[in-house]
DNA sequence: TTAATAACGGATAAATTTGTCCATTAATAT
DNA sequence: ATATTAATGGACAAATTTATCCGTTATTAA
């Protein structure tokens, strides 16, 4: 009782980034991919994973396509501009990046929380990483079969 | 719908570590706290408190004593040796210094997902942060009125 | 030994997040 | 036009986390 939690982003969170990284991948490819496909190829609930790719698209992140021969894809020619932080922010918030480590209303400079600087110190590391992470430099190892969307 | 979240620890964890940070200052000028007190002095609701200290309690990071006089403490003797990871690890396991990033099952160097090498980066200065701040470290600066538990 | 104090523990409720179901809408092809 | 395909959106359900309530237990003091 009274335990566990413990993860950095929010499970939706987790499977937007998993799903643009398959999209983005398949796009490179000149291929749509549908629902099914996505859910199988990253193991996320199908129902689920439909609300993801919606948010998804709602946020410019991918495009969709109804009908025969839709499904979802992403801009082969803008795919470098999408970041990890854009997916993050579109799912979590900012939270992240301007919430305080020990939960006060906000993090506030002028009246710190005890571990206002150390943790400080992570959530920048953290931010940079995801601004300047692609999801396009995620891609070409996938491909190669060198990392992986599920086990 | 279908958003927000976004926090480092969770809302137990919070309070946790802010409950320890003033039991932990309260302590060093030997005073015993009471539940009510705690939870006014970090702004929480105090029948979670409650549960939260036993948490803290059973996971010996701090005293608890019962009946008129009794109240939660900690050993002025230890309290170096109680570092922020302690109380994360009571609460929220270690699924933030072991888990993946990207939600899958256990992060696995050899069959990494795609963030593994920039997420692994992050974490592992979290979890030194973590491991090398000790509560301890913190009360000097609340003490002083530096640093806040609540706003 | 009794009364008062204060933490403990179990049951339960509220809120949030995660997940499902299904009818509707849009697009394509026949 | 019609049937088929595939995403959309709304309502709902399950699971988890956060939070409350209240009787019990242990401790102290009178
Ligand atoms: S005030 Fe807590 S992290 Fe900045
Ligand atoms: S496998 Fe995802 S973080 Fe290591």
């Amino acid at each position: 009782m009274l335990q566990k939690q413990g993860q950095m982003f929010s499970k939706a969170c987790e499977y937007g980034i998993r799903a643009s990284i398959y999209i983005a991948e398949q796009s490179q490819l000149d291929r749509k991919v549908g629902l099914k496909e996505v859910a199988e190829s990253i193991d996320s609930p199908i129902a689920y994973t439909s609300k993801i790719l919606q948010q998804l698209s709602r946020n410019k992140i991918i495009n969709s396509e109804k009908g025969p021969g839709g499904g979802f894809s992403m801009d082969k020619q803008e795919l470098d501009k999408v970041y990890l932080s854009t997916i993050v922010l579109a799912f979590d918030g900012e939270e992240i990046y301007k919430g305080c480590g020990l939960g006060l209303k906000q993090c506030n400079e002028k009246m710190p929380c005890p571990v206002h600087d150390q943790f400080k110190l992570i959530r920048d590391k953290l931010k940079t990483m995801l601004e300047t992470t692609s999801v396009q430099s995620l891609t070409a190892d996938f491909e190669k079969g060198l990392t992986f969307l599920k086990r």
